[in-house]
DNA sequence: CTGTTAGCGCGTTCAC
DNA sequence: GTGAACGCGCTAACAG
């Protein structure tokens, strides 16, 4: 492998004058920089990444620490992040917390070894509940999940709000006893399931809310028992994200039942599946490449601004009736698309 | 930050003794042992990877190239390959090429910077063509995709059997006019291709195959399309990965088209929601954690040992009927699960 | 068993 | 505008 050495002998130069022109640093004649980069193609040099960052203590690495690289919605965001952190030069680690605290905690004390120059995060609830920025050596970004309360650069859904248009739509569709199936392990199912609170309230209605760990498996264990458990059905059912919805389903698929004749149903996430069973499912779609994006593009900018004020992002979800929330009586069905 | 030089001073201890240590080398006393572990307890001390990879020009990380990180095979693939990586002591940087060649590139230069101790990729169509080893300065580890002469360690599903027998079982299930639709820019594809056209010829039937690259999206361009021009359905069609088959229901859909009814349905892949989706969709399932944990397995193998002989890993696909294959008259479609 | 010391390859002063 | 030399923090060879 050439050194930077092999380099400036090649061009009959020094040390000094490749670094500076690898650098882009200002300075150097433009016979000498064509001479360095003839040398630099002629022996294939590369830069040698370990020694750069320990020399300079600079990092061009970013992190981004997923709560579940299953769950389409963090596959998404970190395409997003991906393509605006390659676009400004930097690499990205990303990493599978599998909604484990304990992963969590070992790839923040990896990013701190590898000494990344920030890092984008949707925290388990544990963290959120007394989360500092000051214990973190890198500037952070939280990503999904936040607390109203929380000091830190964020982008998050408004998800009272969601939560609230997406039960309010039940209730106007003529649906009165809704269940709500929300991951109790994350902040965001916490907010979802206020908004759901707050809309079945307004009505005067009775909220009946299932907390459960975010995954289908959990989603489908819980309906599995929630339907062995009663009778009669609700008139509709509720899940707080994409990867819960997909376990309800597969209950009902079970079960043999159907929606929205046996019971209504809606969600969160835009997954594709939800277009393709019949009839489609209602649910609130979260702007996820968007959420990406505006997570990088605040992290650049703490890195550059390591000192402005704390920035929160709050997008808007976007409400997609589908057949599975709309009564047959109401003869919406074909209607409403 | 604490430096080794730091932890010596306060366990009155050399560099050398510390280093070693935590090296875990050994001839180091327990005495020793222990008041290093003190110090660098006491001082927070966290090794400097820069630092330790300059000097050792050794390195813990490994690459991981997917094609499409939002294809549930590959995320899959990640979780088995980080779980068996992390367990060794090594690192992964996951990487998405998005199916084009150039992000493919991009990420191996990457890969080469960081000096990676090795990488497991799932390559391009181009760049499996004239594959070799050679080419890379760490080992490689291919998956999902290799050709039958490629010079390389692979895990790979047998995709002409797989194929063979997901369309056979259509032939029995009374279809004679199939259509393929599968993904060209792969080896896999193709692969699945000769196993369709294979089944097909020892029916004495005439194959229809149709290539697109593939993503959800264009299999949804490519079914509309296909839908549009043709005033008589086939008997069945077959998608040569998940993502394809995602599309073509969409499509499906769209036209207001039912399967089995209108047109049989199979697919690659047993992503969640081909259950959920009514009826069932008939797969060919492939063993996607059993595969990303051969493969890591097989490049650490390589790593300790790089002059062993090439191998291949080739694992058997599971072919899950469900109702989308089973022709209505067949009355077959309770009785099979 | 422990300590001293020489680089790993590069970026960055400081002279010239 | 260019070059010589130092040191980032660590590991490993060697000496004791």
């Amino acid at each position: 492998m050439a050194r930077i050495l092999d380099v400036a002998k090649h061009a009959g130069l020094s040390v000094a004058s490749v670094s500076r022109v690898l650098s882009g640093m200002p300075g150097v004649s433009e016979a000498t920089r064509q001479r360095v980069m003839a040398s630099v193609e002629a022996l294939d040099y590369r830069p040698n990444l370990a020694a750069r960052r320990l020399r300079s203590q600079r990092t061009d690495t970013l992190g981004l620490i997923v709560s579940d690289i299953r769950n389409p919605y963090f596959t998404e965001v970190s395409r997003a992040v991906e393509d605006v952190a390659y676009a400004n030069g930097m690499r990205v680690m990303l990493c599978n917390a599998d909604e484990d605290p304990d992963k969590e905690s070992f790839y923040l004390e990896m990013m701190r070894d590898e000494n990344v120059a920030g890092v984008i995060l949707s925290p388990t609830l544990a963290r959120l509940a007394h989360y500092r920025q000051a214990d973190f050596p890198f500037p952070v970004v939280l990503v999904d999940r936040c607390e109203s309360d929380t000091e830190a650069d964020a982008v998050v859904l408004d998800n009272v709000d969601a939560a609230q248009r997406l039960v309010r739509h039940l209730i106007d569709a003529g649906h009165r006893r809704i269940v709500f199936f929300y991951g109790a392990a994350s902040a965001t199912g916490r907010q979802r399931l206020q908004g759901y609170q707050e809309a079945l309230a307004a009505a005067g209605l009775a909220p009946v809310a299932q907390a459960l760990r975010p995954t289908t498996d959990e989603a489908l264990a819980a309906m599995r028992q929630f339907l062995q458990g009663r009778r009669q059905l609700p008139d509709a059912i509720v899940a707080s994200s994409g990867l819960i919805l997909l376990g309800l389903v597969q209950a009902l698929r079970e079960a043999d039942l159907s929606f929205p004749d046996d019971v209504a149903l809606a969600g969160f996430d835009d997954m594709p599946w939800t277009r393709v069973v019949t009839p489609g499912i209602t649910v609130m779609a979260q702007p996820t490449y968007d959420i990406g994006r505006s997570a990088i593009e605040l992290l650049l900018a703490r890195i550059a601004q390591p000192d402005q004020a704390v920035r929160r992002i709050v997008l808007r979800g976007e409400l997609l009736v589908r057949g599975s929330s709309l009564r047959q009586d109401a003869c919406l069905a074909d209607s409403v698309q």
